[in-house]
DNA sequence: GCAGGGATTTTCT
DNA sequence: GAAAATCCCTGCG
């Protein structure tokens, strides 16, 4: 089975984004255990990134992404979902990494009961789906991922390492210029973005 | 298939 | 008071 390290998830985000593709999300709920294999990440860092929630400094929201790599940071975003990150920046610093889709691999019934009656490739294709279909909640945020009901694992034994592409994160409108989000080459539960421009500037006239 | 808008609430300016 | 690391439904082609 193993297990993941704390070394696993310290270093600068952009490494860490990468290197926690292929591995694996589980939570262990009332209803047993829904998890899935993680296809799509997204690195926030802590200097010169204006998208990060550690950029203007420690808060109340954002304080678990200041904690020691390994933890969870889980906030609220657009008043509805919950978004999930794993930290990655030594205490006191604030770096973190946005967990975006899983594949599914157990618990794809419950998961579907929190869901909604969709395919398996729209359970997990998107980072607020993918805490509703897992069942867990701001409970987690500042908890560890390296042991308890919500961890990560490594990736399944026969796996190889994935072909990984990046590209511009999405949903923010500063500090868009870098690729930092990242995939898994030709995954199908990778989330669709909708085409949707890049927020234009409303134009003034 | 794609564009547009609504839901909903916390947070910081 | 506005923006926010989103999702879903509708209308239209």
């Amino acid at each position: 089975m193993g297990r993941v390290t704390r070394a696993q998830l310290s270093g600068p985000s952009e490494e860490v984004a990468r290197r926690l593709l292929g591995m694996r999300l589980v939570h262990d709920g009332s209803d047993g255990r829904c998890g899935g294999r993680i296809v799509e990440t997204e690195a926030y860092l802590a200097e010169g990134d204006e998208a990060s929630h550690s950029f203007r400094g420690r808060t109340a929201r954002n304080a678990s992404m200041f904690l020691a790599p390994g933890h969870a940071y889980i906030y609220l975003i657009y008043g509805m979902h919950l978004c999930f990150n794993v930290v990655t920046g030594p205490p006191g610093v604030g770096e973190a990494v946005l967990v975006r889709a899983l594949e599914p691999l157990t618990g794809l019934d419950a998961m579907r009961a929190r869901r909604g009656d969709v395919g398996d490739r729209d359970l997990c294709n998107g980072p607020g789906k993918l805490v509703q279909a897992l069942g867990f909640d701001r409970a987690f945020d500042g908890a560890t991922l390296l042991n308890g009901q919500l961890r990560l694992l490594p990736p399944l034994g026969d796996a190889r390492a994935p072909v990984i592409r990046s590209g511009p994160r999405v949903g923010i409108t500063k500090s868009i210029a870098r690729p930092l989000r990242y995939w898994i080459d030709g995954n199908a539960c990778v989330s669709r973005v909708s085409k949707r421009r890049a927020p234009l500037q409303r134009r003034k006239r």
